[in-house]
DNA sequence: CTAGAATGCTTTAGGCTTAATCTATTCAAG
DNA sequence: CTTGAATAGATTAAGCCTAAAGCATTCTAG
């Protein structure tokens, strides 16, 4: 029941394929059909970066992102940052940094002024273990994005770009519609 | 300790966001900041429909997705047919259909010749309660995809299959190096 | 026919994520 | 100073997702 028309690579890719958005109708609005590759993109490197840190580090990568941003800030960040920049709830980036406090890749300092808040940083050992993966990972991410020429990298970078600022501008109203 | 650089909105703008990939170092490849950029637009918009399901039709995107691929599919589609198109594993699919049964949006029915198997199909109040959400869906993923020109549309479309391919021929060598 | 391999699905354990709620602390108005 | 609102973080309940293991059925060599 898979479509045989027109564009793509090779016949036996078309057939081994049937994800998400290989199949949209023609009838779909071409909005629909762009989301649905743009989410199929994002999911397959995304898929690819967690097997390779998985199988190599032994980690995650929520927890990769957590130390790749601590590692910006060797003086830490408060929760409340970290969960900033992580675009993730507060809840959820407790959850990861008690996890990597027990692994003794980061600690929590007090916050000098604020009694509430909680300082993380990461520890000399996390610094180490963060800067061996994020050499590879670098190196996954290049080779994973090689197949486009550095002036398809920029365009690619500047339609995002703006489809970035349009979603926030639409996301930022408070109800959606 | 933001960049203060260059290219980018507005100052306010600058200020308020300090998400995944804003404050990627001038030192980082182009492709690391390719990646950042691709998923923080990803999870822009999905965050977004995301809460639009919630608060309009109180379901989940994954419900969605799997309604949306069942509804091309009248005949039904086996579980592993399901799991294929959606790009995740058997179980999760167990789990996911579980709920939509026991809301009778769809029903699992025995395949004919072969008593492993089953088929899942909507029933047709799944059918229904699928279309109201479908028209809204695309409603809204045309207005957060708006800031775009059709020919940059179908450019960013261009640039995504080409990723995709690549990355595809990537992750199906058995070892991600 | 009959092992043994392969297949379709489910179960389990564990991690990620969220929204909502809670506690402690800080801030601001009177 | 005191009260009440706001803020920082942690906790909880529930859903998503995976890898691995398990069960039943089907297929395939011999």
């Amino acid at each position: 029941m898979l479509r045989v028309t027109a564009i793509g690579p090779s016949d036996e890719a078309r057939v081994r394929r049937a994800d998400r958005e290989t199949s949209a109708r023609a009838g779909d609005h071409r909005a629909l059909r762009l989301w649905l590759r743009l989410l199929t993109c994002t999911q397959l490197l995304e898929r690819h970066m967690r097997n390779l840190l998985r199988l190599r580090f032994g980690t995650t990568l929520p927890r990769f992102d957590l130390m790749s941003r601590l590692e910006r800030y060797p003086e830490g960040l408060k929760m409340k940052e970290l969960s900033h920049h992580l675009m993730v709830t507060g809840g959820n980036v407790t959850g990861i940094v008690d996890q990597l406090v027990r692994e003794r890749l980061v600690e929590r300092l007090p916050e000098p002024g604020d009694r509430r808040a909680l300082r993380v940083r990461l520890t000399r050992a996390g610094d180490e273990a963060f800067g061996k993966m994020a050499r590879a990972h670098e190196e996954w991410i290049v080779s994973v994005l090689s197949g486009l020429s550095r002036k398809e990298h920029a365009e690619l970078f500047r339609l995002l770009a703006k489809v970035k600022s349009h979603a926030l501008g639409i996301t930022e109203r408070k109800d959606g519609a």
